[in-house]
DNA sequence: CAGCTCTTTCACAGGCGGTTCACGGCCGTA
DNA sequence: TACGGCCGTGAACCGCCTGTGAAAGAGCTG
């Protein structure tokens, strides 16, 4: 059964996400989004911690089957992402597992060097 | 609290997959592997303990019998071991039997009585 | 209808990953 | 010692996946 989500507040270090306000703070500040933007970071959010195939995720936000070819998915999460770097630059929020999918955990940006 | 049937976590001392979810903890961080990677560590972790054949691992991830003369098996199995050995450089996960195959156990690195 | 924003599609490029090769070490055996 | 099977390992090849800017399409507002 789905929890209470009425005032459900989504946190990620320095991000908010209140899904039924439409809602994103970042740093305290609101974060503009469009529909589908915010409607896949809510899905991202919402499986935190997991990789999250893209068939999967576009079932989330879009509501059907990922059909062959579609790139919708890259391109909005390319735009979430600008958003989410350009209010804080110093974490990094969705990751790709190349041939699995995206997660959502916020990382520094900047791990110490590897050599 | 939540409650997550098919959420399948395999354990073996700090390592930690999810099958389902493409993901594996070393130490309670995100160890990033290839999908042909990951697929090959979960078939050894699946069978830890016991050693299994080339050919019967090559059948578990590639889903066909094992050519004569295909070394992808070597390959990956150190792919995987360099990641392994990266996170957690004080363990060994999985170990040749020469003419057998592999078995897949952690073992302490260095065995503190032989000098 | 005009103009705007949002969404989707397109095209190109770079990088990643799967497979195969090649070389070398180790260990039995003749 | 010489040979051959088995395995470790670095690297090349090449196709696919993903990032990304831009164009095209859809929808809203006045």
């Amino acid at each position: 059964m789905e929890a209470q989500r009425s005032d459900e507040v989504l946190v990620a270090g320095e991000l908010e996400v209140r899904p039924q306000d439409g809602l994103v703070l970042a740093a305290g500040r609101v974060l503009t989004l469009s529909v589908r933007e915010f409607q896949l970071l809510v899905a991202l959010v919402r499986s935190a911690g997991r990789i999250v195939s893209r068939a999967d995720l576009y079932e989330m936000v879009w509501g059907g089957p990922l059909r062959e070819g579609d790139r919708s998915i890259d391109v909005y999460v390319h735009k979430v992402r600008v958003k989410l770097e350009t209010a804080l630059p110093q974490t990094r929020f969705i990751h790709t597992h190349v041939g699995f999918g995206y997660r959502f955990a916020p990382e520094a940006s900047h791990p110490l060097h590897i050599s």
